[in-house]
DNA sequence: GACTACCTGTACCAGGTGGTACATGTACCA
DNA sequence: TGGTACATGTACCACCTGGTACAGGTAGTC
């Protein structure tokens, strides 16, 4: 992947993040400084594009969960978690991902595969992180899919109101009832 | 509204919810039976006809929750809902949804008024359904913004796998922890 | 029959679409 | 010096887009 691609596919997620993805290509080339030419060089079509745009948000956000810093104090990790994945810088990728969600649901080209993962790909690491938080194995399951809801659903509050104390209340509220659960079952 | 209107609106939403938002004016017509010009006659224009689809999922979903049996008893209201919300005769129309919100978050035309009230105006009944479930005033904001979010983020898990046991398992694990909490605090 | 309101088909338009052809520029390497 | 690989600009194409003009059709009312 050479550097001219690299830069344009940053300027591309960071545009599209911010000004939806429902653009043709003369604009959004236009936007990013260059032309429509040049998108078609480097990325071969529109599809091509935008395969690799929501290719790359994916990675971005699967980043902040296996970056996580594993000595952490498992009551810990929930939190840092969260305020990582809630941090201003990344809520146009957020949003985007949600964008990118919509699409691939409609069937969209190049957004298939993005589908896939998007909710096993999750599972399992978050099923590991509660195995370290003490929920007991046949919780496990079933715990991790409503954590996965949980901070989506959320995180979707978060960029549709922006209103981000509510939601950190919501979140810390989920994590009491957690704890809670775990002392009685 | 005219007969031959809703009859086309009706033919759209349920459309779009299976083949997805992207299509011209002349496919989805045609795909309706009828030609690119009936929708400009009836719709004024392709934002117009949007617009009057996304008016209509809200307001399907909303009627889900406002048909609620209130003479029900309070511990089955959240499982009734659930049940209802996730039928699968809604299941299209909840896609729809999803859609309709990447859309919105993007800044599509004639969805800004969907993301006004996505949020905000749930909250409030879902407040007053968990004060007849005896959650404590001093809890009910957050809780009613996380049950938001989990039955959100749950929907969305459904509309993407499909996978309904598992689906209603998490739930089911929700309430729980949700019971559980109340005994405690 | 005449008038009216709603509905529908045909044909067309200007402008935008993704994509291509081709010529050119730039930089590094032999 | 020439060659080669990457990069870029200009001009163009066939096609599709949302929207409009206009001419009817159909049903009910007076």
């Amino acid at each position: 992947m050479t550097e001219a691609r690299v830069r344009l596919l940053d300027a591309a997620v960071e545009h599209i993040a911010r000004n939806g993805a429902e653009h043709s290509l003369r604009t959004l080339a236009t936007a990013l400084g260059t032309s429509h030419r040049m998108l078609i060089y480097h990325f071969g079509s529109k599809e091509g594009l935008l395969t690799e745009v929501a290719r790359e948000v994916e990675r971005r956000q699967r980043t902040v969960l296996t970056d996580l810093d594993p000595t952490l104090p498992p009551d810990k990790l929930a939190r840092v978690f969260w305020r990582r994945l809630t941090d201003e810088a990344l809520r146009h990728n957020e949003k985007l991902f949600f964008q990118l969600y919509g699409q691939a649901l409609g069937g969209a080209p190049g957004t298939a595969e993005f589908l896939d993962g998007v909710i096993d790909d999750w599972l399992a690491p978050v099923e590991a992180l509660l195995e370290r938080l003490g929920v007991p194995e046949r919780h496990r399951a079933a715990q991790a899919r409503l954590g996965l809801a949980v901070a989506r659903g959320l995180l979707l509050d978060l960029v549709t109101t922006g209103d981000r104390e509510a939601v950190d209340a919501a979140m810390e509220r989920f994590l009491t009832l957690q704890n809670a659960g775990f002392l009685q079952t």
